[in-house]
RNA sequence: GCCCGGAUGGCGGAAUGGCAGACGCUGGGGACUUAAAAUCCCCUGCCCGCAAGGGCGUGUGGGUUCGAUCCCCACUCCGGGCACCA
């Protein structure tokens, strides 16, 4: 089966052993059974054209020795890998060739394949999934559905990047510096139809859930950060000349209330058109169309100026009946709380600026409870501070204050204690050719109603029929039948932009307007004379669904790729459960692992998944910078290829340096020049196992291993490497067993059994080697079916260790001693120590510090 | 501005209250060789000293402790994230 090379050449050894590993499905995932489950995932990679990167590399490495490890103990492994194949690029790549993307996308898909293959990595190659594949992506339209049934799907008109040059939409990224990316073109924001997902429902589960997980803290923090709940108080504010209409803000201060001494409304609200008066018309129009052209950029991060005008209007402030003036701000957004406020000048550092550039009024109402003076705007609300120039409140604490508001204005029906979160819906469409289309069409109100009627319990129909209005005319989203999925991509002639913002589907009027037939979910071309009856008159959806889509479930997706009639078993589910390890960029802290929570959670609801969290365990590998410190890039000229080391040094080699670089979770430099140390260890491993002549070496001879310090260095380090795989610390187990070689290098003869306890633990790390190794010693089952060698800790104990002696803290010398030797014993010993003794001499011993096998101080003085 | 992470030799890094610099790279010296490569051995934080030895040293300044890279306080710089969220 092995190589019968004399020298280390990784060229043969590798990919004879990869081929093995194909031919013999080595790791395949065995079915569900009795054996326990190790389930480790990668996050989703997009199959870019240009092949795998060092990133790529370092995330699947991390993943493979845990995988291969865990086999060793005696787990099933699960270790898939697909394709997240939807998207932008290859998009743009298709309308630049005219090729088509499915095309495209089996190119590059057989292009990382065959480099993954070539890293070693143990895949089970039989579970790729691929999210353009039709048999996929019906499961990501049924769950679309589901969520469509629950009511968790809107369609609404949003802005979007619209660039006039190149007629087509931008996302976000696409867009630099208001410029677009290619061409650099003007782009403007325009609102489109879009389908909107519902995650602010989830909201508080998103965040309640965050607790028990283990991720790491800053990314549980971002999502928090992101999520953005909110304690306060929604209060209705009575307008003056506008009886019956109430402006409603959302305040965390509601404390504060007899301080607010203006309102201010963001340029969307819809109450400005009425709150306007005729003398301010012209003022307030120039505000608005001047906050509407500015982008986002403008409005936040020129945020220190702030600009704003009057309504001419005028509110009651409910705590004291004072009339305060109506403001239009930008400061204030449309999208967040109510989209008004209440201004509190002086206690809120956004209001203070506004009310001092427009020397509006700023009356304290928060004082420390002593009675000092403080300057304005004054923030604090925990600590002794109380309520002054409040009324009733005066004296109050300012929690005490929020109780008592929010009861009386909750008495009034006027308000009450409420929670905001900063967490928006998710925009859920695109206006592209190259992604899932949407299972629904839109058909007339009076031919929704007959059909909900007729079929409406075989339809995953929600409760309120979702609507919008295309050409002016009001239409209803009707599901098309679970059975009639997938909803498949008809072909294009061109992938070019309509130039009207719209998809290219949009284009097609032959797939876009349909005669269909609801209770099958056929259809035939509008064009068509009608069928028959109970055929209707619908128009397809022109968007189609975001890249997230996708990758929002295809963790599942790996249990049974398969499966065709649910997305996976219930044995599979319970079984597997979802990923024990979860291994990826922390680009991916917030959007992807939110989206991926919340389709979780909906499917836990709708009984479809065991558990309601999808990714127990999260790790993110830090990014691989260039030789200079910097991102590699290709403009930059840094970019060190895996190819090429892979050519020089072997995928072992590569696999041990990208792990022996630093902490896996660090960003760090790589250093062309340090590899060799490392190919320098696999080749010397080698040299022990194989002689010159290539037969085995005459240094390793038969049965246990008869040197007590190698054999306690051996345990030691199974021991460094077992607890350093665990805990994801490779950076210090490959050390660890450099310092085991140059032990062994040293010896005379090694025991064959030490060499396969080595060549054991080091095959998670540099499995080709170990495999050829493992063989090249005569062992006749495959290395990775052996059990993982346990640190025997009886052979740890060592009978003398060394004692460091201090005086005053400083180490002055040592001595070997037993482990548990007897403080007085310890003590004559240092006395008699000339090293020591130089140091007590003409001073008086006043405090001796014992700790068994550490250490001796002495304080002297 | 707010939140988080980090700072250790020429370089990547190790040590989580007890010998700072494991391991690797780089550099220097030596062995082998006709020579080179490969390989092997020794040295390689800074300062004083022929040496033995001593002093200093983990971004800066303080503190706690017998003892601090490690814990606490204040600060500087670097990196990441968020950013008018009321």
């Amino acid at each position: 089966m092995a190589t019968r090379s004399a020298d280390y050449d990784f060229s043969q050894i590798e990919p004879t052993w990869q081929k093995i590993w194909e031919d013999n499905n080595t790791f395949q995932a065995a079915a569900p059974g009795p054996q326990p489950k190790y389930y480790i995932l990668d996050m989703f990679p997009y199959p870019s054209g240009a092949g795998l990167h060092l990133g790529h590399c370092e995330n699947y490495t991390i993943t493979d020795i845990m995988a291969r490890y865990k086999r060793a103990r005696g787990f099933n492994v699960l270790y898939p890998i697909g394709w997240d194949a939807f998207g932008l690029p290859t998009e743009n790549y298709a309308v630049k060739t005219g090729r088509h993307p499915a095309d495209v996308t089996k190119e590059n898909v057989a292009t990382f394949r065959r480099q993954l293959k070539s890293i070693g990595v143990s895949y089970d190659f039989d579970r790729e999934v691929d999210t353009t594949d039709p048999k996929y992506f019906r499961w990501t339209q049924w769950i679309w559905l589901q969520l469509f049934k629950r009511g968790l799907a809107y369609v609404q008109d949003k802005p979007v990047w619209w660039c006039p040059a190149l007629g087509t939409v931008l996302a976000n990224e696409e867009v630099i510096d208001g410029k677009s990316e290619v061409g650099s073109h003007p782009v403007e924001r325009r609102p489109v139809r879009q389908w909107v997902l519902r995650i602010t429902a989830y909201a508080d589960r998103l965040l309640a859930g965050l607790k028990d997980l283990d991720w790491p803290d800053s990314t549980k923090r971002m999502q928090e950060a992101w999520i953005g709940r909110s304690e306060g108080s929604e209060v209705d504010f009575d307008i003056a000349d506008l009886p019956g209409e109430r402006l409603r803000v959302f305040t965390t201060r509601v404390d504060t209330l007899y301080g607010a001494t203006y309102m201010v409304v963001a340029p969307e609200h819809a109450l400005v058109p009425r709150l306007t008066k005729p003398a301010q018309q012209a003022a307030v129009d120039n505000y608005i169309k001047a906050a509407a052209s500015k982008s986002d950029l403008e409005r936040t991060e020129l945020a220190k100026d702030k600009t704003g005008t009057f309504t001419g209007s005028y509110a009651i402030n409910p705590a004291n009946g004072q009339k305060i003036p109506i403001w239009i701000a930008d400061y204030v957004l449309a999208s967040y709380g109510t989209g008004a406020i209440m201004a509190v000048p002086a206690h809120d550092e956004r209001d203070f600026a506004f009310a001092q550039k427009f020397a509006l009024p700023i009356p304290q109402v928060i004082a420390p409870a002593d009675g000092s003076a403080v300057t304005l705007p004054f923030i604090e609300k925990g600590g002794s501070v109380v309520l002054v120039n409040s009324g009733e409140c005066t004296g109050l604490t300012p929690a005490q204050a929020k109780e008592r508001l929010d009861a009386r204005f909750a008495a009034q029906g006027r308000g009450k204690a409420t929670v905001q979160f900063k967490l928006r819906d998710w925009l859920f469409s695109r206006q592209r050719y190259w992604g899932e289309p949407f299972p629904i069409v839109w058909v007339s109100e009076a031919d929704y109603r007959a059909v909900v009627a007729a079929h409406g319990s075989k339809l995953l129909v929600p409760t309120a029929p979702v609507t919008c209005t295309i050409d002016g005319t009001v239409r209803y989203a009707l599901p098309i039948p679970e059975s009639a999925l997938p909803l498949q991509l008809p072909t294009v002639k061109s992938y070019q932009p309509t130039g009207t913002g719209e998809s290219p589907l949009a284009a097609i009027p032959e797939w876009i307007e349909i005669w269909y037939h609801p209770a099958t979910g056929e259809s035939v071309p509008s064009s068509q004379p009608q069928p028959g009856a109970g055929w209707i008159r619908a128009r397809r959806e022109s968007n189609t669904m975001p890249q997230w889509a996708g990758s929002c479930w295809y963790y599942l997706r790996y249990l049974e790729p398969d499966n065709a009639s649910t997305l996976a078993s219930k044995q599979a589910l319970n079984y597997w459960g979802v990923p024990d390890l979860y291994v990826g960029g922390a680009e991916h802290a917030v959007l992807h692992l939110l989206y991926a929570r919340f389709w979780h959670k909906v499917l836990f609801d709708e009984g479809v998944v065991p558990t309601d969290e999808p990714f127990r365990k999260l790790f993110h590998q830090g990014i691989i910078l260039g030789e200079d410190g910097e991102k590699m890039s290709k403009s930059r000229g840094n970019v060190a290829n895996p190819d090429d080391i892979i050519r020089d040094y072997g995928t072992d080699t590569l696999r041990l340096y990208l792990m022996f670089l630093g902490p896996l979770e660090a960003m760090k430099p790589w250093n062309p020049k340090g590899i060799e140390g490392v190919h320098r260890f696999l080749r010397s491993i080698w040299r022990e196992v194989v002689g010159e002549d290539g037969n085995l070496s005459a240094k390793v001879v038969a049965g246990p291993e008869t040197d007590a310090q190698t054999e306690r260095l051996l345990h030691a380090t199974i021991k460094k490497v077992t607890e350093d795989i665990e805990g994801l610390r490779y950076n210090t187990a490959i050390p660890a067993m450099m310092v085991l070689r140059n032990h062994l290098q040293k010896a005379d003869r090694v025991s064959r059994a030490t060499i396969r306890a080595f060549l054991q633990i080091l095959q998670p790390f540099a499995p080709h080697l170990a495999s050829e190794l493992w063989d090249r010693l005569g062992e006749t089952t495959p290395i990775h079916t052996a059990a993982w060698p346990v640190a025997d800790e009886s052979k740890l104990v060592a009978s003398t260790v060394k004692l460091v002696i201090q005086v005053n803290g400083k180490m002055r010398s040592d001595a070997m001693v037993a482990p548990d030797a007897a403080e007085a014993d310890v003590l004559t010993l240092a006395r008699a120590d000339a090293k020591v003794a130089a140091h007590l001499d003409g001073k008086t011993l006043r405090k001796v510090i014992y700790v068994p096998g550490r250490i001796l101080n002495l304080v002297v003085g």
